[in-house]
Formats: C-alpha cells, structure tokens, sequence
RNA sequence: CGGGCUGUAGCGCAGCCUGGUAGCGCGUUCGUCUGGGGGACGAGAGGUCGCGGGUUCGAACCCCGCCAGCCCGACCA
C-alpha cells in the first residue's frame, strides 16, 4: 500500500477525550473514530488489526473443532423471555420496538438463539460434542464507556457454544477450548492467564476469565508467579489426557481477580516470593452452565439409552474489538504502537525520504515491488513530508520494521533498517535490506 | 446512577470574571526556499462560539432550560 493512496489520518495532539495509551494511540494512528460515547468507526489501519485478530480466532476455533456461523445482531425478545433472562439481564440490554410493536433487543449475546438453533435441528447424542460460534457485533448499554474500544458499547465479539450430552461430555468441551485459548491468545502475541471467576448474569457454576496484565486494566489480578511459566502457554497438547492435566495444573494454582479474591486463601497458597498483585485486562470469558437454557427451552437430545436428555452447554467468549486496546496497552512505548507481528497491519514500512529525486523514489518503488513480491505487505510512505513527520508517524502506526531510503545513504548503495521494537538500526546495502529483515 | 468538569475552525486551546470587529498554535490550500527526526517565509481557505429561550441598543461572554462528551465512584466482555 502506498501511504498517499491510503487513509490513514494520523494526528499530532493527542484528542482531549482519550486518557490510556491504547485510547490515544488509536485515534492518533488513524485506527478509529468515535462516533458517539462508545461506539467507534474503524477506519482501514484500524480494521484492518480487526480482521487479522478475528482470523487468527478463527483459524484457531477451526483447530479446535468448532463450526463458524453468523447469526444476527437485532433479536426478538421471546426467546429471552422464555429463558427468563428478559427481566433478568438489567438496563445494559438494549430494548426497542420494531414497527408492529413487538419488542426486539440488539443483542448482548446469544445463548437464547444459538440453543434455539441447535434444537431445531439436533435431536440425537450421536450429533455430539458441538460447538457452534460466530463472530459479531454486540451492544451492551454500559452506563459509563470509556477506554475507548477497550470498554465501548458496541464491541465486537467471538462468541461460541457448546452442547453436549452429559457433564462429563461438557466438562471435556470446557477444558478444550480453555486451552485452545492459550493457544490463541499466545499467537496475538499475549499471555492471558486464566483466572476463576464468577459466573455473573450468563449463569452457571464453572468459569474462567482470561486477563493480559495492563497498568490500566479494569481488574485487579492476584496470581502465583508459576502459573505464567508453565508449558501450557508455549507447547501444544494434543491427547486429551495431556490437555486435563495442563487444565488441572492452571487451574489449581491460585489466580483470581478482585471479584472473587480471598487474601487469607493467597497467603496460604502462595509464596510471598511468587505473588503477583497487579492490574489486568479481561479479554476472555467462559462458561459451563449445564441445561440452564437447554431445559426452560427444550434443547433435549435422545441419550444412548433412548431417553430425551437437556444438552449440556457451555459458552465462550473473547473479546475481539477489545483485543486491539489491549494488545497496545501490552505493547507500546512512548512514540507508539509496537505491533506484535502477527497481527501488525503492515509488515513493513518503506520510508522514501524525498519523494521528488527520482533515483530515490526509484529505489523505493524498486523495494516496494520486490518487498510486494515477497509476500512482506509493506507500506510505502511516498508522501511528500519532510523527513521528521514520516519517522514520527512510522514510529506511532507501530510496524515492525522500517526501512529508511534517502539520497545520502542511495550514492553509497546503501539503506537503514529499524527494528521498533528494539530500535536497532543497521545501515544495509539496498540489495540486501529485505534478506536481512528475513533474516530477524 | 451519585459526584465533578467541559462544549469556541479538523486537532490542541485562549477569549467569558468586567457584554461592543471571533483569536492563537498545529493541521490544511497555493507559491518560493528547503530536505536524514514534526523547517522557514509569503498569501489563502476554514466558525449557526453545543441547542433553545430570556435579559440588553447589542450576548461566545450574564440568566434559565435542554443536549452531548469527559473524569472519579458504583457497574461491566
């Protein structure tokens, strides 16, 4: 992409309203717009990591066995007085009536409509396990949104169910995708640690969030300092006995939030040495929650025995549009955005110091294309700017690396490449710029 | 929802107390000089001063009402 062909509106004041990094980075960087208190417009930069988190969501919801749907945002509110979750689910949900007077709500999520679906259509245990999720947007009335897209009101989220014949069958289905979390969250370049926690308004008695540590999290975390190092975070498990031993082992070591902290409990578990006291940010949630909804509903399958059986059902959520705030809250310094890799929106940027020489501009057009070629996805800044605008802005859209190419270093051949993260900088031969970014 | 604060050009802000021609910096447009870390000079464009009402000869400014946004708290993926 060539940066004068994009839109990408970077900002040199910080706007009044965003307080955290992650908030000030985003509207600098040209990532979103507020459009009114909690709800945002993503503009292409921005969209863009959106996207590239929700495939790797994807990419690993499909490793982990579950099928992908997309069912709508506007519900009708039967379902959710059948459930009885209706009055029970506060002002946070929106309400409204649609023009015959029959009253809808813009979902806050779907355990009512997925169960409703599955019914239809699944009447045998032979069916089983399943798990069924999709991607969409949500709306939660917070009374008071802030953070930007960390806490909006309308978020994008992965929510996905899943059904089986037993507890036991259900407990399994937990157990996996809470690994398969590990995995994902591990690939955006975060380390979640799950932590118990209350089962709130979806219901249900077993249930884990998954918190990143950030300064400006919502939560205050308490955890043993052992839990971070174990092989779950960084090895895949594959047999099933593998995958309940490395559930057993997280979810024994103390990990809680404020929520459901009991100090006399940490103490006693844990070794002055090793406790964590810090803040986090909560970017999944799951739930095991039985027949809370399959029985008020009628989700029944027949057992092995012929018998009709409410199916056990559990629900998971991550946060997808939060994911963004948080993965900046985890990686910025005070230029910037520092892009995990993964999910930079660009792998490159290609700085072209003076657009009107046409050696340099040649050379850049040069690497451009080779860069294209290679698969690297680079972003050519061939605006014409003076030298210190375009170094401020690279460093704030956070890519990986940056490769500088201007007429003084061009008579030599030669051209600097920066890593963001650890701001080396190397002066490389033109020729070899892009073998040495290969090369780490 | 309690407490507090703020609405003036795209962004950051001054002006309001003490009513009288709407300003500054950045950005933006055009030109010239520039060109390795947000440059200089010159010339422009851009505003129903959040909305409605009131007081007044006259309101960004004073008064009343409303709306929106932000911060702290309670609450929350």
């Amino acid at each position: 992409m060539r940066w004068s062909r994009y839109f990408l509106p970077t900002m040199k004041d910080t706007p009044a309203e965003a307080q955290i990094a992650s908030h000030r980075f985003m509207l600098r960087a040209g990532m979103v717009r507020q459009n009114t208190a909690g709800i945002y417009t993503w503009l292409p930069m921005g969209l863009k990591v959106l996207s590239k988190i929700a495939d790797i969501v994807r990419d690993e919801q499909a490793r982990a066995g579950a099928n992908e749907v997309l069912m709508p945002t506007i519900q009708s509110a039967e379902l959710w007085q059948e459930s009885g979750r209706f009055d029970a689910y506060g002002p946070e949900m929106l309400r409204f009536e649609d023009r015959h007077g029959r009253t809808m709500l813009y979902g806050p999520t779907n355990e009512e409509m997925i169960t409703d679906i599955f019914k239809r259509d699944v009447q045998s245990y032979k069916n089983l396990p399943m798990n069924l999720y999709h991607i969409q947007w949500k709306f939660r009335d917070e009374v008071r949104p802030r953070f930007g897209v960390m806490r909006g009101r309308e978020f994008l989220m992965k929510d996905g169910y899943s059904f089986d014949v037993d507890k036991e069958a259900a407990e399994l289905a937990y157990k996996k995708v809470f690994i398969s979390y590990l995995r994902t969250f591990r690939r955006l370049g975060l380390t979640a640690i799950p932590m118990q926690a209350d089962t709130g308004p979806i219901g249900g008695d077993l249930s884990h969030e998954f918190l990143i540590q950030a300064e400006t999290g919502e939560s205050e975390v308490f955890f043993d300092s052992a839990i971070s190092g174990d092989p779950a975070f960084t090895e895949d498990l594959t047999s099933d006995a593998e995958l309940e031993a490395a559930f057993d082992r997280l979810t024994s070591a103390y990990a809680r939030t404020d929520e459901t902290h009991e100090a006399s409990l940490f103490d006693a578990e844990v070794p002055e040495d090793r406790k964590v006291v810090s803040r986090g940010v909560e970017v999944g949630h799951i739930f095991y929650f039985g027949t809370k909804y399959s029985e008020p509903l009628g989700a029944t399958v027949s057992n092995a025995g012929g018998k009709d059986v409410p199916v056990h059902m559990g629900s998971y959520g991550i946060g997808v549009s939060r994911l963004v705030g948080g993965i900046i809250e985890a990686n910025h310094d005070d230029d910037g955005i520092v892009w995990p890799a993964e999910i930079a929106p660009f792998g490159v940027g290609i700085i072209n110091l003076k657009v009107d020489d046409a050696a340099c501009s040649a050379a850049c057009d040069d690497l451009y294309a080779q860069a294209t070629a290679a698969g690297l996805d680079p972003l050519l800044d061939d605006r014409d700017m003076r030298p210190g605008g375009k170094f401020a802005d690279m460093e704030l859209i956070g890519l990986p690396w940056v490769i500088t190419i201007g007429p003084r270093g061009l008579k030599e051949g030669m051209a600097e490449l920066k890593n963001r993260r650890t701001g080396e900088k190397h002066d490389v031969a033109v020729a070899d710029v892009l073998g040495r970014l290969a090369a780490g």
